[in-house]
DNA sequence: ATATTAGGTTTATATTTTAAACCTGTTTAT
DNA sequence: ATAAACAGGTTTAAAATATAAACCTAATAT
């Protein structure tokens, strides 16, 4: 029998959001943008879910003046991650 | 830059199911109600969505006087299965 | 002064997922 | 012989998701 995915990695943009963050530590906004190809709106909104899950945290502030939003995952999010990992590879390494 | 997951594949069912079929070969709709635990219901609609994509074969019958139901992948759907199968793995394995 | 750009957020729409209800016929119990 | 329960599904409707369009605030450029 299947385990579940977690509905809150499996989802295309979050993610592509969550392997960024588990390889760079730390990201800014622009920076999911450009990695991901995503709008601005998806990639806000998926962010707000992933920082409600506890996933990861969010800090805002100001760069020359413009507004910076900055994300880093959290133990939680690794944990998280690497667990859908190991779960999905059950559903695609059924090959052995 | 990451590679767009093929929407069919990219739902937990319709995944399992694939997964099921590409080592089973063929299997009958009580099979899958059984491995994956889904309803009926749900499995009935995630098959045909992947009958209608050519992703797999549909044949029914009668055994006993009951319907039978039986599904097969096609080359078509084993070759989205790899291709779905390389595309998340460049999301997965971002620890090198 | 006005237009454009940076850096986002909110809102609305479209799509999906999921399960409840339903259907057709068969077997079992009464 | 009739009713109840079961096999094997399909249709439907509700709930949840994903996505992009529109919007916002402030800064810079013209």
């Amino acid at each position: 029998m299947f385990k579940n995915l977690d509905p809150l990695l499996h989802s295309q943009l979050r993610l592509q959001i969550m392997s960024l963050l588990i390889s760079v530590e730390t990201a800014e906004f622009t920076y999911l943008l450009e990695e991901t190809g995503a709008t601005k709106g998806n990639i806000s909104v998926q962010i707000t879910k992933l920082k409600d899950a506890g996933y990861i945290k969010v800090k805002k502030k100001f760069r020359n003046n413009y507004p910076l939003t900055t994300c880093k995952i959290t133990p939680k999010g690794i944990e998280a991650f690497e667990k859908y990992v190991a779960v999905i590879s059950g559903y695609i390494n059924k090959t052995p």
